[in-house]
DNA sequence: CCGCTCATGTAACTGGTTACATGATTTA
DNA sequence: TAAATCATGTAACCAGTTACATGAGCGG
C-alpha cells in the first residue's frame, strides 16, 4: 500500500519525528550539517520532497507567520509516523544489510593500473582523508553524548566503527604495496 | 579538463581496462554479479553510459560479428586510460574517504520510534542480514584468491573489513537495547 | 523445439543537482 | 550598513530505473 519512498524521504520523516514540526529549511539545513555526504541536500530538492510527502498525505502543513516572514511548518500524520515504524520494522528492505558503496574501494579493484609509487601515494592519501574523516566522527558523537541522544550516538558509533574499519584496512593494502 | 564523470562510468572505465575490449552486455553482465547493491545496472543506464563515453573520447567502438549476430566492442583510448589514472591518483575527490551511506545507521537514529521488543526485533533482522551478506563476501573473496586477482582481493577484504565492523556495531546496538 | 543466454537498444519517468531568484531578519 | 542567515521556491538538466521490444545462437 505505502510503496517505497526514498531515503531521502524516510529521513526526513525521521526528522520531523525527531525533532517535532519542522520547515523545509530546518530539514535541510540538519541533513547539510550531517558528516554523510549523502546528505547533503539542498534545496532543488528539499522543497518538492516536503510537497511530495504532504501530498501523499505523510505531512501536514500549517503556514505561520513571524513579523512579516512567513514560515510552513510541517508535522507527521498518523500515516506518516506509521510509514517511518515500518521503515524501521522487520522485513527490512532487501539491501539494508548489503554491502555498502566505498569509493576507496571501488578504486582499490583497479589500482594495478597506477605504477608501484603512484599505488603508494594512493594509500597515503586515503588515509589521510579517512583520518580527518574520523575525528569528525569523534565529534559528532561526543555532541549527541553531551545532548544525551542515546540513539544519534549510537549510530554516530557506526559511522566510527566503519572508519576504523576502512583505517586498518588501508593500511593492510599499503603494507601489500610495499 | 576532464570534467567529472559519475561512478558508474569509472567503473565501466575501470572494467574495461581490466578485462580488455568488451562489449556493453559483458559490462553491464560484471556489474550486476557484484555483491554491491550500487551496481545492479541495466540495458537502460549502461547503453547510454557506452555512448557517452564514446562521445566524449574515452572509449573506441569496433562492431564485429559472429554469424548473424553483431556485437560492438568497446576499448580505452588513451584519453580514457589517462580518466582512470587520474580518479586514482591523489587528490583524491573530496568524499571519497567521507563516511559511507549505511542504511542500517541511518535507520538506527530514528529507532526510538519503536517499542523496545521492536528495536530488538530490528537488531536482530538487521544481523541475519549482515551475516547472510558477509559469507556471500567471503566467497568473493575466495573466487578472486583462486583467480590470483590480488587488487580485487584487496578490494573484497575491504567489504569483508566493513561487513564484520558493522556486525560488531549491531552487537553493541543489540546489548543497549536490553 | 523450448527456454536461456548473448546482444542491442528505446521510451517514459523520476529523484536529485545546479543555478537562479526573491525578500525579511539578525548580527557583526 | 553590509553580510550572513532564515525562508521559500522555480527551471533546466541529467543519470539511472523500469519496462518494453527485438532477434540470434546454444544446450538440453
Amino acid at each position: 500500500m505505502m510503496k517505497n519512498l526514498t531515503h531521502l524521504e524516510f529521513t526526513a520523516i525521521g526528522n520531523i519525528w525527531k525533532k517535532g514540526p519542522s520547515t523545509a529549511y530546518a530539514i535541510m539545513k540538519e541533513f547539510s550539517t550531517s558528516p554523510s555526504a549523502h546528505y547533503r541536500s539542498s534545496a532543488g530538492s528539499i522543497y518538492p520532497l516536503m510537497r511530495r510527502l504532504h501530498r501523499r498525505g505523510l505531512l501536514t502543513t500549517k503556514t505561520g507567520r513571524k513579523g512579516k516572514r512567513r514560515h510552513k511548518t510541517f508535522s507527521l500524520t498518523a500515516k506518516g509516523r506509521r510509514a517511518l515504524t515500518d521503515w524501521l520494522s522487520p522485513p527490512l528492505a532487501e539491501g539494508a544489510g548489503s554491502t555498502t558503496y566505498d569509493p576507496l574501494r571501488t578504486r582499490v579493484y583497479f589500482l594495478a593500473a597506477l605504477t608501484p609509487p603512484d599505488r603508494r601515494a594512493f594509500a597515503k592519501d586515503a588515509k589521510q582523508q579517512l583520518q580527518a574523516q574520523l575525528s569528525r566522527n569523534l565529534g559528532e558523537r561526543e555532541r549527541y553524548r553531551t545532548k544525551g541522544d542515546l540513539f544519534s550516538e549510537l549510530a554516530a558509533e557506526g559511522s566510527i566503527a566503519i572508519m576504523r574499519a576502512r583505517l586498518r584496512w588501508i593500511d593492510r593494502v599499503a603494507a601489500k604495496l610495499s
